[in-house]
DNA sequence: TAGAACTCGGATAGTAAATATCCGAGATCA
DNA sequence: TGATCTCGGATATTTACTATCCGAGTTCTA
């Protein structure tokens, strides 16, 4: 069970446009984060089709959060990179096999496929208990109150 | 984030050994579930491995639970087949870039990481309540008690 | 006691997904 | 109006999962 890598860059890169009021380009992301800049792009990409951040074109365009950090969850970031499809997928193989039960009897998920998405359920229960705002205010406490004014610093120097 | 389909052949398998006193080899597993026969055996030797079943050789060998089916847990299962390291893995990228922080003050993990890994331990929390005997027992009662009954009156016919 | 049959175990190909990249379409500013 | 910079989807490469086979070891039978 491996999630994407791409999930780390998306959430560095949510906490670092949650400083910008200007759009970023992702060259500028992928530039901050060190990552290659194609494949970031390629991520934020999918970060727009969830709404999560709007594209600009242009000369001065870029990606910007479309709410405010504080209104986006880790559990929308994750999804939108890593799929909605949760990570246990049952094949039903209780239809199968000699002692296979009838589907007319197979209404709802068998026991194992409950127990699984349970706890799925409680994954994505403390994914979704946590915002960019939350990761934004936890690096900073880590830098000592300097790192996201330093990210502000670095977004409107010219490279 | 995909698991490996293996888990659910090798929680289904445990439910099935747990209704068994006698060794069952893989190949009568495979019938059972219908699923091909030496990929469950991959996934058996497994098992073996992280000590939750044990295998014995020979005519009359075949695969049994170590333990009662109450003292194993559905995480132990899915650590055994899909591993034990954590689906989120930080690639430390705070370290890189025109900003990255010295590695001497990198001594906890980021602010993003820890979050991550306590979704994750969320999640494992939920799989380490629920024993083998509990799926057992779901599936028991999705069949009106009937189901586990089959499966041992099948096991001891002989093929 | 020797043989034979059946078992597990690790080493070996094939396939799908994720990784990484490039070039074209569209928009903005000079 | 033109040039430059942006995003977006289509395209190769690598990794991990899926599936399989054959050899080593063990147990029962004759």
């Amino acid at each position: 069970m491996k999630m994407s890598n791409g999930v780390e860059w998306a959430l560095h890169g949510c906490v670092t446009l949650s400083q910008s009021r200007d759009p970023v380009p992702a060259a500028r992301l992928a530039e901050l984060h060190g990552t290659p800049p194609a494949y970031l792009a390629k991520h934020l990409q999918a970060l727009s089709r969830a709404g999560i951040v709007r594209s600009t074109a242009g000369q001065v365009g870029g990606y910007l959060l479309t709410r405010p950090a504080a209104a986006i969850t880790v559990l929308e970031v994750v999804q939108a990179i890593d799929g909605t499809s949760p990570a246990y997928r049952c094949t039903e193989i209780r239809q199968q096999g000699p002692l296979a039960v009838p589907a007319e009897r197979c209404d709802r998920p068998c026991a194992i496929a409950r127990a699984m998405a349970s706890a799925q359920e409680a994954w994505y229960g403390a994914l979704a208990d946590i915002t960019i705002a939350d990761l934004a205010a936890g690096i900073d406490a880590d830098s000592e109150g300097t790192a996201m004014a330093d990210v502000r610093r670095w977004l409107t120097s010219t490279a």
